[in-house]
DNA sequence: TCCACCCCTG
DNA sequence: CAGGGGTGGA
C-alpha cells in the first residue's frame, strides 16, 4: 500500500501529470504538424543538437500566429465533416499559415525581414518546398485534396494519428499562455542569406532528411509513451472513479468521449470539449473525492492502530506500574496523561479509547481503597455510593484516606462518561462489593462498639436505633450492650452526651446495672399508665416517675414524644367519637358520656392499657368525657373549619391532669 | 432565634 | 411509635 501521503497525493498531480503530459505530447505533436510550415521556409544551418529547441520555437511561434486567427476554436471553421477532423486541422493549419501575414509559410508573405525577397529566391522556395513535400510525404499534401478523396492508407494513417492526438487537444489551452510567453523570443528566421541560396537548399535537404528520421522516431516514441500513458490514465481513473462503474466501461467511455470530440470540428465540438472537460473535471473531482474519503479513512485508522498500540503498550505499563505503587494520585496523574496523547486522535474512535482505558480504570477503582466523597465527582461519587443500593451500605463509611487524591481525580473522573457504565458493568459482574472489597464501606458489624460509632453520622446511629430499639422492644436486654444501643437513639446534638454516659456506665458497672441508660418497653407501659393521670407531664414529673432511667434530652424527649403520640391518639378518638355522636344525632350533650362500657373507653384502654392489668382512674373518664365535649361542642360550632381549632380544646384539657400515685415512682411497680 | 408542640407520614 | 417539617410564643 501505498503511504497516505502518496496516496493522499496522487490525485493532485495525476491531473497535472495529464496536463503536462498532453501539453509536452502537443508540443510534440504541435511540431511534427507544424514542421511542414517550417519546412517551406528556409532554415538556417542549425546545429542537430538545437533542432528540437529551434523546432519547439518555431512551433511555439506558429502556434501564436493560430491562435491570432483563431483556429482552434473558430465556429466560423467550416470544416464539419467526421472524417476530417485531423485532416482538416493539418489543411486549415497550412491554410491558416499560407492565408496569415506574418506566417513563414512559403506563399510568398514572408516574414518582417523578408519584405526585399526577390520573386526568383520565391521561385527557388517554391521548389524547395515541393521537393520536401514529396520527400516527407507529409500530410500537408493533403491541403490540395482534404475531402473524401484521400485515400484509404493515408486515412487510417491519419486516424491512427488522430486516435493519439485526440486527448492532447484538452489541455490547449495551457499550452497557448505557454507557448504566447515563450513565442516572444524573437524568431531566427531572418538569419537568412540570399546569397546562398543553393548551398542552403542543399544542407535544408539534408537537415530535413535527418530532422524527418528524428521527428519520426520521437513521434513513434511518443505515440507509444501516450497511447501507454493514455491508458493508464484511463485505468487510474476507473480505479478511482464511482464504485460499480468498471474500467472496461470507463474505457469505452473515454474512447467513445475522445471519438466524440474528434468526430468533428464544428461548434459544438467547442461546446463539448467543454462538456467533456467538465466531465474530466468531475470525474477528476469525483477520483479525488473518493481517494480523499479513502485516504483519510486509512489514515485515522492507522492512526489509531498506532496510538492503540502505544497506549497498549503504556496501559501495561501503567498496569505493572500500578501494582508496583498502588497509588492512586500515580495511577490517575498518569492515565490523564495518556488521555491527554488519546484526546487528539481517539475523538473518532471511542471504543479504542474505552478499551484502552477500561482496564486500567477498572483496576483503578479495584485498587482503591477508599475515596472520599468530597473528592469525587459525579462519577467516583456514583461508584462509592452506588453500594448504597442495598440497604446496608448506606452506611457512610468514614475513614482516613489512606492516599492524598490528586485534583486529577477530578479532571479525570469528570472527563470519563463511561465510567459510570464501566463501573455498573462491573458491579453487574462481580458485584457492588467485590470491586470496593477494600472499601470499608460497610461496618463489618453494626453492632460493633467501635470509637468509630462516634464519627459516624447521624443516618447510621439512627438505623442502629431502629434496629436496636426494634430488638430491644421484642427482646429486652438490659445489658450494657443494650445500653450503649438506646443510647444512641439520642439526637445528633446529644451523641456527646450519650457517649459520655457510656463512658460513666463503663467505668462504675454498678451504676450501669441499677441506671437503664435507656427507655424500655416497660417504660413505655408504664408511660402510658401514667397518661391516665396526666397528658401533659412535665420533665419533672417524668424523672421523677422514671427514677431508674438516666435521664439526659434525649430521653426526655423520647418520653415526652411519647405523651405527645398518647394524646395524638387521645385526641384522635376524642375526636372520631364526637363526630361520630353528631352524626348519630345526638343533640343533648348530656346524652355524650364516657363510662367504661362506651366505646371510646375500650379503645382507649386498649391502647395504653393492652394487658387490660391496670384499673384506670375514674377521673380518666371524667376527663375524656370533657374532652369528648370539648370536641363535640367544637365541631358543633364549626369551629373545626379553624386550622388551630384544637388547640383551645388542648389548653383545656392540659388543666385536667391530676398528680401520678406515688407508687408509679418505684421501679418495682412495673 | 429557640423551643415546644402540632401535624403528617411511614 | 418515630421522624421530620411547620408554627407560634417567649
Amino acid at each position: 500500500m501505498a503511504t497516505p501521503q502518496l496516496r493522499l497525493m496522487h490525485p493532485l498531480p495525476c491531473t497535472p501529470t495529464v496536463h503536462l503530459t498532453v501539453s509536452a505530447g502537443h508540443r510534440l505533436d504541435s511540431t511534427y504538424q507544424r514542421n511542414r510550415a517550417m519546412y517551406e521556409e528556409p532554415l538556417p544551418s542549425y546545429s542537430s543538437g538545437s533542432i528540437i529547441s529551434q523546432l519547439l520555437r518555431k512551433t511555439i511561434h506558429n502556434k501564436r500566429a493560430l491562435d491570432e486567427s483563431h483556429f482552434y476554436l473558430s465556429s466560423s471553421t467550416p470544416a464539419d465533416s467526421s472524417q476530417e477532423d485531423q485532416s482538416s486541422v493539418s489543411s486549415k493549419d497550412s491554410m491558416v499559415e499560407a492565408q496569415s501575414p506574418n506566417s513563414h509559410a512559403s506563399t510568398g508573405a514572408s516574414a518582417e525581414g523578408e519584405h526585399h525577397v526577390t520573386d526568383h529566391l520565391q521561385a527557388k522556395r517554391a521548389r524547395v518546398e515541393n521537393i520536401i513535400r514529396v520527400m516527407v510525404g507529409s500530410p500537408n499534401s493533403r491541403q490540395h485534396g482534404h475531402s473524401d478523396t484521400d485515400t484509404r492508407d493515408t486515412r487510417e494513417a491519419r486516424e491512427a494519428f488522430r486516435e493519439n492526438k485526440r486527448k492532447q487537444r484538452l489541455p490547449q489551452y495551457q499550452d497557448h499562455s505557454a507557448g504566447g510567453l515563450l513565442g516572444k523570443t524573437p524568431g531566427c528566421c531572418n538569419s537568412e542569406n540570399c546569397n546562398t541560396k543553393h548551398e542552403e537548399c542543399h544542407k535544408l535537404k539534408e537537415q530535413l532528411h535527418s530532422m524527418q528520421r528524428l521527428l519520426h522516431q520521437l513521434q513513434e516514441k511518443f505515440l507509444q509513451v501516450y497511447n501507454q500513458e493514455d491508458r493508464d490514465e484511463i485505468e487510474v481513473a476507473a480505479e478511482h472513479d464511482i464504485p460499480g462503474e468498471s474500467t472496461e466501461v470507463q474505457y469505452v467511455h473515454s474512447q467513445d468521449d475522445f471519438r466524440k470530440k474528434n468526430s468533428r470540428m464544428s461548434t459544438e465540438y467547442k461546446d463539448q470539449r467543454k462538456v467533456v472537460s467538465c466531465v474530466v473535471h468531475q470525474r477528476e473531482s469525483q477520483s479525488l473525492q473518493e481517494t480523499l474519503k479513502q485516504e483519510l479513512s486509512k489514515a485515522v485508522s492507522e492512526c489509531v492502530d498506532r496510538v492503540f498500540k502505544k497506549v497498549s503498550s503504556a496501559g501495561l505499563d501503567l498496569s505493572s506500574q500500578s501494582h508496583m505503587s498502588s497509588s492512586p494520585e500515580m495511577q490517575l496523574s498518569m492515565s490523564a496523561d495518556s488521555r491527554s496523547k488519546l484526546a487528539s486522535s481517539t475523538q473518532e474512535q471511542p471504543q479504542a479509547e474505552e478499551a484502552a482505558v477500561k482496564p486500567r480504570s477498572l483496576e483503578y477503582y479495584e485498587n482503591s481503597e477508599a475515596q472520599s466523597p468530597q473528592d469525587q465527582t459525579e462519577a467516583l461519587s456514583l461508584v462509592v455510593r452506588k453500594p448504597a443500593v442495598t440497604p446496608l451500605s448506606s452506611v457512610t463509611p468514614t475513614v482516613t484516606r489512606p492516599y492524598p487524591v490528586h485534583q486529577t481525580s477530578f479532571q479525570f473522573n469528570y472527563s470519563t462518561p463511561l465510567h459510570d457504565s464501566q463501573i455498573l458493568e462491573h458491579l453487574l459482574k462481580y458485584g457492588p462489593h467485590s470491586s470496593f472489597g477494600g472499601l470499608p464501606c460497610m461496618p463489618p458489624s453494626l453492632d460493633r462498639t467501635s470509637p468509630d460509632s462516634v464519627d459516624l453520622p447521624w443516618d447510621t446511629i439512627a438505623m442502629r436505633s431502629k434496629v436496636t430499639s426494634s430488638h430491644l422492644s421484642h427482646h429486652p436486654c438490659p445489658s450494657s450492650l443494650g445500653a450503649v444501643m438506646v443510647d444512641n437513639l439520642c439526637l445528633p446534638h446529644v451523641k456527646i452526651e450519650c457517649g459520655e454516659l457510656q463512658s460513666m456506665a463503663e467505668r462504675n458497672p454498678y451504676m450501669s446495672l441499677n441506671i437503664q441508660e435507656g427507655l424500655t418497653p416497660s417504660h413505655l407501659k408504664k408511660a402510658k399508665l401514667m397518661f391516665f393521670y396526666t397528658r401533659y407531664p412535665s420533665s419533672n414529673v417524668l424523672k421523677t416517675f422514671f427514677p431508674d432511667v438516666k435521664f439526659n434530652r434525649c430521653i426526655t424527649s423520647q418520653l415526652i414524644k411519647w405523651f405527645s403520640n398518647f394524646r395524638e391518639f387521645y385526641y384522635i378518638q376524642m375526636e372520631k367519637y364526637a363526630r361520630q355522636a353528631i352524626v348519630d344525632g345526638i343533640r343533648d350533650i348530656t346524652d355524650l358520656t364516657v363510662s367504661r362500657d362506651s366505646e371510646l373507653f375500650r379503645a382507649l384502654n386498649m391502647h395504653y392499657n393492652k394487658a387490660n392489668d391496670f384499673h384506670v382512674p375514674d377521673r380518666f373518664l371524667e376527663v375524656a368525657e370533657i374532652t369528648l365535649h370539648e370536641f363535640y361542642n367544637a365541631i358543633s360550632a364549626a369551629k373545626d373549619s379553624d386550622p388551630s381549632w384544637k388547640k383551645a380544646i388542648y389548653k383545656v384539657i392540659c388543666k385536667l391532669d391530676n398528680d401520678v400515685p406515688e407508687e408509679f415512682k418505684t421501679s418495682s411497680y412495673l
